[in-house]
DNA sequence: GCCCAGGTGGGTA
DNA sequence: TACCCACATGGG
């Protein structure tokens, strides 16, 4: 178990496709990244569901909406007044800073699109990654607690005090994902569905698990503590 | 009632 | 750098 590519091919026989990101345009797969932000993914449907009811899933609409509206709107997906703000924000950034196109925003570099990203507030590394990855069409893996997680109970990564333990394992499947982004997509969708069914804190240990069997939980997870790859 | 969920930002030593 | 903590709803 020593290459991204044995994690591909186990998870995708055992799951089958993913058809990831769940959204119909690139605006409301970047909404979604910013909604499902530590939130069950059943709350951010909730959530997008009224934001279509009430008119306000455009980007246009959204940096319209009074903000108590659109509080509103998404409370079902919690941190509902910090994540209106981060939503308003990236709206009037896009239409500020690219003349409101998502192809003219995504059509630069992937490190240059991240950086501006990352510079907004409410975007970190996964939710930048998650957008550019699923609504950018970019090479740039997704890294989530799921990810982590696994990759520490099947002893791939280690827990480390310090460095940059996302880069780390972005790198790691980075370098064995290959050229096909779709395949990248994939790889990140199936990690999820293998997280959600083996992977969960509460799972002390699973059998069952396609890539074998677990760890006992907490013996090495810390959760979201920064990881860097075994030979860093 | 308690734990958890596809994180991020701000504060402290 | 390395911990803390707030943020908040809905389901098991």
């Amino acid at each position: 178990m020593a290459h991204p590519g044995v994690y591909y091919r186990h998870l995708s026989r055992h799951f089958g496709p993913q058809y990831w990101w769940p959204g119909n345009s690139r605006w409301e797969v970047m909404v979604g990244a910013i909604l499902t932000q530590n939130t069950a993914w059943r709350n951010v449907e909730l959530a997008i569901a009224e934001l279509r009811r009430r008119h306000l899933l455009s980007r246009a609409a959204m940096l319209a909406a009074p903000a108590e509206e659109l509080r509103a709107a998404i409370r079902s997906a919690g941190f509902y007044r910090q994540k209106a703000r981060y939503l308003q924000a990236l709206a009037a950034w896009v239409a500020d800073h690219h003349g409101g196109s998502l192809d003219r925003l995504f059509r630069q570099p992937t490190g240059r699109v991240r950086a501006e990203l990352l510079a907004l507030p409410g975007i970190g590394p996964e939710t930048a990654d998650s957008m550019l990855l699923y609504a950018g069409g970019h090479a740039s893996f997704v890294v989530d607690a799921y990810t982590v997680r696994i990759l520490l109970r099947h002893g791939e990564a280690a827990a480390q005090g310090s460095g940059d333990g996302y880069a780390a394992i972005q790198s790691w499947f980075a370098a064995g994902l290959g050229r096909d982004v779709g395949r990248w997509q994939e790889m990140h969708a199936l990690i999820v569905a293998a997280g959600k069914e083996f992977c969960r804190k509460t799972v002390p240990r699973c059998t069952a698990c396609p890539l074998g069997p677990l760890l006992p939980a907490g013996t090495a997870d810390v959760g979201h503590q920064p990881f860097a790859s075994r030979e860093a």
